[in-house]
DNA sequence: ATGCCATTCAAACGTTTGTTTGATTCTTTC
DNA sequence: GAAAGAATCAAACAAACGTTTGAATGGCAT
């Protein structure tokens, strides 16, 4: 046997590709995947036009590829967390939301406000783009079914529909209000003091907590 | 003085501007604005590409108008809703809660369940397209400071910041959940019985009524 | 040193985009 | 009916896009 593992090992490689990553990744964030040229990632990269088509194989697998780096993690430990729950201990519908949003917030990049994951995993949740919801699409059918059952779990009186919904209102309060923490900040012109994210998410916990529990 | 009103009167015209205006809508609904193209939507319905030049100027210029069509009245209906409200009577909360969904969802298109008005809107909502949220956040702030103040009339005790964000817990959950409708119909494979947007409603409603009065 | 292979590069490709042009058609007004 | 102006039309425009190509580069094993 040959040893075909690891064909592209690390002499130069995998820094090119990891840096169009990175800076895709930021541009996304800001503008969105269409507005963005393969010619503005390679220029702010400073690596050559083709290397997008060379190493992804097309714009539409970078952005596959910049979307599922993100979302898959936050997917994987909101599962994860969620299986953590003890159903019999106190507050579980807590654990569950936190299991929800907390992967999220914890994409702080070093506790910069300014936070490009921030942007981008609010674009990936929210996104009408075929391109990302795809993707989203593809894992989110598993994580809602989790959920869902978790809620039951908690709220045996609960049914199907109601918890269904409740997790899309939840998803959809994360995203909106995460995207649009800048502009809150903005509009507010001084008078707003939420100086951390963590106001936003202690705010959004006790907003999704009672929400959790209506009838 | 000479008429100078109505330069451009009902011969024929007007049906081609309006026609494009209600083409483009359910285009942008489905596909969003930049996948879109002039040629698509004047294909569709029927006119020459270079009216939509010649009516609006410019694709972004339709994209406004068409925005603006759906955007302006709902918000209009929101603050007029708004003002009608006794807060010395019961559930001043609930009220608020109405007059910022319902105008949305009394969007209906004849009852019609795939509806190209509440895709769209919600798209206008959740929308991080440059464009889009420029002519949402020109109205937007005067409408957030509005209900921001509503409820802190119906809830003495709370403070702005907690305030601004429930508005933008509020405005996720509904434009998420509006747009996803049809996903969870699919996701649920018949599971699902919510045979119309009325449940959605109606589950909307008490998960926000209670996360509203959250500490 | 030689051959090999992954990577990079400049250049060009073919499409599609929004937009503009100039002629034509139609309606209204005098 | 003739002049005027609004609206439509086919055609072409320049620019930007994602993608492909073929040569050049560089490191590594033989």
């Amino acid at each position: 046997m040959i040893t075909n593992e690891v064909p592209l090992d690390g002499r130069t490689a995998g820094l090119t590709k990891e840096r169009l990553l990175v800076v895709a990744g930021e541009l996304f964030a800001d503008r969105g995947f269409d507005s963005v040229s393969l010619r503005m990632i390679t220029d702010r990269a400073n690596v050559n036009l083709a290397s997008v088509n060379y190493h992804f194989g097309s714009k539409e697998e970078l952005i596959g590829a910049v979307v599922d780096d993100i979302v898959r993690p936050v997917n994987e430990r909101r599962l994860s967390l969620l299986s953590l729950i003890d159903y019999t201990t106190q507050d579980p519908i807590r654990k569950i939301i936190h299991a929800f949003i907390d992967p999220v917030f914890d994409l702080s990049d070093s506790g910069n406000d300014d936070n490009k994951y921030y942007k981008l995993i609010s674009r990936c949740i929210a996104s009408r783009d075929e391109r990302v919801s795809s993707i989203i699409i593809k894992q989110f059918p598993e994580v809602l079914a989790q959920f869902v059952s978790a809620l039951t779990k908690a709220l045996p009186r609960i049914n199907s529909n109601s918890a269904h919904l409740k997790i899309m209102f939840m998803a959809g309060a994360l995203a909106h209000s995460l995207f649009h923490y800048e502009n809150l900040l903005l509009i507010s012109e001084g008078r707003f003091d939420l100086n951390s994210t963590e106001v936003l998410k202690s705010e959004l916990v006790s907003f999704l907590l009672t929400g959790m529990n209506a009838s």
